[in-house]
DNA sequence: TATATTTGTGAGTGATTACTCACATTATTA
DNA sequence: TAATAATGTGAGTAATCACTCACAAATATA
């Protein structure tokens, strides 16, 4: 990658994340970015084949996140481990756009991506299943749910979301 | 609300759910709802004045939905209402698109809306809160958060998400 | 029925869109 | 150093965008 690429890619980031795919247009990421709009169109086929660049990007971010989760061998260490990487990661202001964006595109694509939670989600049944849980990979589903759900709102709820408080008690609920 | 007036709306909320906001063009719903373009403009200010009507439908609806909830004494039924009223919503097959909307219009306006949930989280809360729960409010946004990721992956997941198995769990988790 | 008002049409508007291309500059290789 | 390739520019393009407006049809009111 050029270092006017890395441009692109983190222009195309942060406008993807605040204004949406679609409503970014590619003259403003060019903008942004400090270099002419051609140039986008050299790297990248087309803007869609910027957006799955990016996607694949975060591909490979989140599963280096979840690599050493699916290794513990400790089951309440994994369910530890997700919620904990989960509330960190959403403590980091630096990396709220990445994040944001891997949510919102979401629904802009209709694609949920299940796959790139695949090995997590494995291996949090897994857990369940040695602590004895009935359901284990509803159980799972439902963890992961959970925090889907509580990220919806910590990045769209304007007023300070303390989703710290949340956390513990997720964490009361399954004994950790 | 003319005849031609609510096949647009009906267009507009379709298109939109499907496609998203700012993907849907004015002509494209002008030719589902079967009418000219310019007739859009004659009932709303612009196109999002168009998406302000159908949100503020949405508040109407979602209110209705609560109204009775939010009545209800027994803390028990509270929860246990709410969980069966969001589960019921979510097999209506018709109401897809309506729902599916109210989740895609958050992340893409980046508004949350809290106030449409505010008085079912109050009593959410106030039901928790007679049951001995340590922290009630945390309690009630936790359950609606679970409710929301569950959503979204009931909406995104193309593989049938059986939602069902979930339910049930949340019931027995909250011993209803 | 005559008049006024509302509802509806569709061609036309300037602005913006994603994308192209001929050309210039810089870096790499022989 | 000379040639080749990779990187970068910016003006230009057809298509589409949200929106306007002069006008017609239908409906309500007197």
């Amino acid at each position: 990658m050029t270092e006017k690429q890395e441009k692109i890619v983190n222009a195309a980031l942060e406008l993807f994340a605040r204004e949406g795919y679609k409503a970014t247009s590619t003259s403003k990421i060019a903008k942004e970015a400090g270099v002419s709009e051609g140039l986008i169109f050299r790297h990248y086929e087309n803007k869609e084949g910027l957006l799955e660049a990016i996607i694949q990007q975060g591909e490979d971010r989140i599963k280096l996140l979840f690599a050493d989760i699916v290794l513990e061998t400790d089951p309440k260490e994994v369910i530890r481990k997700t919620i904990d990487t989960f509330s960190k990661v959403n403590k980091k202001p630096e990396e709220a756009d990445f994040w944001k964006l891997q949510y919102k595109i979401k629904w802009e694509t209709e694609v949920y991506g299940e796959h790139k939670v695949e090995p997590l989600l494995k291996a949090l049944a897994k857990a369940f299943e040695e602590l004895g849980y009935a359901q284990p990979l509803i159980e799972a589903q439902l963890l992961l749910s959970t925090m889907d759900g509580l990220a919806t709102r910590f990045y769209l709820q304007k007023t300070g979301f303390d989703i710290e408080q949340h956390i513990e008690l997720l964490k009361k609920k399954y004994e950790l």
